[in-house]
DNA sequence: AACATCTACTAACGCGCGTTACTAAAGCGC
DNA sequence: GCGCTTTAGTAACGCGCGTTAGTAGATGTT
């Protein structure tokens, strides 16, 4: 552990230190099962290894060897409590193949993502993992095509590329199914407002689940609103202030947890309880806003980690020269159970 | 931009291609002033790095020039909505030093945190950024001493390392002051309930405030509760429900924004009205809950891209071989104004 | 004693690049 | 035409490592 403030340890030294060749030295620190070396001599060298404090110098290694043995993660990173969850997943996964993660902030500045990969790149990763905050249609700069890509939680627009997204239309059924077996059949749904695959998606889950329930679907159940606290809560008086009373939704799906927060206001303004009056089930699973809202939320979570280990999982394929069997891999949004059903 | 599947191309390449020397190639790509180039030459060569699609390799050019031109960040990433400010902060600045950044997660693991940081020395990083999630004393692996570090959002036992922390006495003052500004003498103080350096500090800035304001300090209008929803909640009850109504706050300072959220449960439960009944001011800034409240949480943010920002500029003077004039460095967190005082 | 087979290594090349030292040719003054 | 400076380059080394080919000595075989 000699702090040399110099010169950095290198493979020399520490043969020179055990007495035998820079190649031994190698031999030892890749363990190759054809070269025959004694234990002792092994021990020698890891001594030497030890006391020097030798660090393999990972830019040679990967120069000499040709593979660098690490994946890079490009993500938004700007709006995102989620991007956190896809790294989680991403890097435990690498982790476990004895591959390394890199991370980068694409920013969503189109300039500093296209300098990102270009970085990337250059370092030669082996592969890389594009990851967006909501799931949606990218395209990627054309140097992304130099190396193994996979795109996490969203898909190129020409579809040539592989990518993980969660599954839009189960995380809506399963969301709906959960407040039909609480007994509930006039379920409002308050869904994002554009066409963005989760709003597509899960409209058409909740339609699904309906239908197999034999409960009749109504149009005018469904609303939607901006993805906001506001929306929701604008929504929600939408729907909860409707003329005939008995036509009154006893449940609410909310497209997210944020419009679900601004439900809470609308049915607690109005002296409603909940669960016992009316239901509420979100979408997202936000820690910050599911967990932390009275009574908690319950919802349906969108797999980020399950997607970053997945998107991991392929890019070894990948890397390996294994062609894959799907290009789009599709993963379920489980359901978070807590107090509001 | 031909994509040569094989073998990837090299600065010979390009010298061949555009027949010069691979010299001349690499001074071209440097910008070096001594050698003269004329600008013909060098057009033919860029026209070459372009039709080729040539991209340097990072790290045979870190192994010539014994500098890899970037640094690392470690950090927490579980719980860790914030980090990603840091983050943000950190790429920023280093991004204008024309360094890059990469990141990793050390994820609150002692082991694969440890191995972050060999491997990150392994990669040659020339600087190492740590950053916690929240402000607290850390111990780093022994490895971390090999190269310069700087700590954010944390500071080491023993003091030695450069650090760059929120400065929490004066958010407390800040948060304080911005109420009694309003008007408000009787404040409530919802603490966090550990001695943690944010409750310490905020306490701190709370009763310099107090004591500025010629306000006197009542001991029974502080308390503390759990960092959650429920616990702000409990707090808010105890000091809404004191038996003298005449002494009760007119105003919440909550330790942090959950526990506002809880106190908006509480105040709400009680028919008060926020600001006009009681006004309240958060702490830390999480949009998730401060913005989406309602009505919005005044709060204090922390500085977390400031302090990334700033951890950058440190490292930058420390690889540079420039002493540091002050190891602990403070930013200042900024009132940011919503509705709620 | 001569030869083949292991065991335990080592010398040397090349990965892609930055850098230093050197040179051949052109331009210039006289 | 000769020496001197400038222009426009190039050859060669080494960064730290993986890898291939080879070798000196010990052991077994006939």
């Amino acid at each position: 552990m000699a702090t040399n403030k110099g010169r950095r340890v290198t493979m020399s030294d520490v043969a020179r230190h055990a007495g035998v060749s820079r190649t031994t030295v190698s031999f030892v620190l890749n363990e190759r099962a054809d070269a025959a070396i004694p234990e002792d001599t092994r021990a020698r060298i890891r001594a030497s290894i030890e006391e020097l404090g030798y660090r393999p110098n990972a830019g040679a290694r990967a120069l000499a060897a040709k593979r660098s043995e690490w994946y890079g993660l490009i993500t938004e990173i700007v709006t995102a409590p989620f991007a956190v969850d896809v790294i989680k997943g991403a890097q435990d996964r690498a982790w476990a193949d004895g591959k390394f993660l890199l991370i980068t902030a694409g920013d969503s500045d189109p300039a500093m993502e296209a300098a990102a990969f270009d970085k990337l790149l250059e370092q030669r990763a082996e592969g890389l993992l594009y990851a967006t905050t909501w799931h949606r249609a990218v395209t990627l700069p054309p140097a992304a095509r130099e190396v193994p890509v996979v795109l996490v939680n969203c898909f190129d627009v020409d579809g040539a590329l592989p990518s993980v997204v969660p599954d839009e239309v189960a995380g809506g059924y399963t969301a709906t199914r959960r407040l039909i077996d609480a007994g509930h059949r006039r379920i409002g749904f308050i869904n994002l407002d554009t066409g963005i695959p989760a709003a597509v998606g899960r409209l058409q889950g909740y339609e699904q689940a309906l239908r197999e329930a034999g409960a009749d679907i109504d149009d005018t159940l469904v609303v939607s609103g901006h993805a906001t606290a506001d929306g929701g809560y604008a929504a929600a008086c939408e729907l909860l202030d409707r003329a005939d009373p008995g036509h009154c939704p006893t449940a609410l799906f909310c497209g997210n947890d944020r419009m679900a927060m601004g439900a809470y206001d609308a049915i607690k303004e109005r002296g409603l309880r909940i669960p016992d009056d009316i239901a509420v089930i979100g979408f997202d699973n936000q820690e910050l806003i599911a967990a932390y809202l009275r009574p908690g939320l319950t919802t349906v979570a969108l797999p980020f980690e399950a997607m970053g280990a997945k998107g991991v999982d392929m890019l070894g394929a990948l890397t390996a020269g294994q062609p894959l069997t799907t290009t789009q891999v599709t993963v379920d949004c489980p359901l978070i159970e807590r107090s509001s059903v």
